[in-house]
DNA sequence: GATAAATAAGATGCTTTTTGTCTTATATCC
DNA sequence: GGATATAAGACAAAAAGCATCTTATTTATC
C-alpha cells in the first residue's frame, strides 16, 4: 500500500520541470542529477509521463523534456496514475471476479469511499500549488 | 498501492468470525474453507491477527480461532494494519532520511492529508457493521 | 499415558513486481 | 557528418508476495 520508486520518481521530475521557466526544454541529465533519479530509470519513466500528456519529449541534441501543459493543470494523481496505474487500493473494486456481489459489498464499499478520497485528494493537488508552497527537493539554484 | 492479497484474507478471516456466535471458537479450516483461503497460509495470518490482539488461537484438538475482542471494537484499519503493517502510502512519510525537510514540504503534506483520510475511513469501519451489512463472502449456512 | 485432532514455527521455493542497467538505434542541431 | 540528445528493447538483480512442506507442540479424550 505504497507508492513506488517510480512513482516517486515521475513526482519529483514533473516538480522539477514545473519549478523550470514556463515552456523551457530540460535535458533529462539535469533533471536525473537535481531530483536524485537514476538517469536511464529517468528515461522510463518519462515516456510513461508523455504516453499521459503530461510532459512532451524533444529528441535531438537540444532535447529534453517540458510539460505538456500548465503546471497548474496537472495533478498529482495525474503523475502518479501515469505512472502505476489507476489507484485502486483493494482487487475487490478492480476485479469484478474477486468480489462476487459487488454494489451491496459493505467491506467493497469501505474501499471504494476511501478510494475516492485518496483520488479526490491527490487530485486537488496541483503542481503549480506545490512548487509555490515549497518542497523537500527544491532546486540548489533556485532564488524564487 | 494496493492492498494485497494476505491482507485480503485477513480480512475475510475476521469477517467470518465476527459472523459466528460470539465467543465461538471456529476452527482454521473452517476459516479457510468457507472463505477461500490457502489453509496454511492463514495459519501465517492468524498469528499475526493475534500478536495485534484481534484473535485468539487456541491450540489442541478443540482448538481454532476466536475474536479477542468484540466485532465492534475490531476496524478495517486494525486488521490491515495487524497484516500489512502501519499504512504509509509513500516513503517520504515514513522514511525521514528520504525527506529533507518535511514539515514544510507540500508533497509531504499532501501525502499526509491522504494518509490521515485513509486510515480514518477504514478506522471508522468496524466488523460488526461490516457484517451487519453484509458482505458478499457470505457464510453459505448463514441465515441471521 | 496413548491417541487423535488441532495449531506453531521454521525452512524452503516459486512467482511476480520492482528497480534498475546495457546495448543499439534514432533524431536533431550545427 | 559529427556531436549531443533521447528511444526502445533485452536483460538482470533484488525484493516482495504468496504460498507450501515438514516437523514439533499443545490439548481433549479415552
Amino acid at each position: 500500500m505504497r507508492l513506488t520508486r517510480a512513482g516517486e520518481y515521475g513526482v519529483r521530475c514533473i516538480l522539477y520541470l514545473a519549478a523550470c521557466p514556463r515552456g523551457a526544454v530540460v535535458k533529462k541529465k539535469e533533471v536525473a542529477l537535481n531530483m536524485e533519479i537514476p538517469d536511464q530509470f529517468l528515461s522510463k519513466i518519462a515516456q510513461q509521463l508523455a504516453v499521459a500528456g503530461i510532459v512532451e519529449i524533444i529528441q535531438g541534441s537540444k532535447g529534453g523534456l517540458r510539460l505538456a501543459r500548465d503546471a497548474k493543470d496537472v495533478s498529482l494523481l495525474d503523475v502518479v496514475e501515469a505512472i502505476t496505474g489507476e489507484i485502486f487500493l483493494n482487487d475487490c473494486v478492480s476485479d469484478p471476479n474477486s468480489c462476487r456481489n459487488q454494489p451491496t459489498c459493505s467491506v467493497h464499499r469501505v474501499w471504494s469511499k476511501a478510494r475516492m478520497q485518496l483520488r479526490e485528494t491527490l487530485g486537488l493537488a496541483t503542481f503549480a500549488g506545490l512548487v509555490e508552497e515549497g518542497h523537500c527537493l527544491q532546486k540548489k539554484d533556485d532564488r524564487a
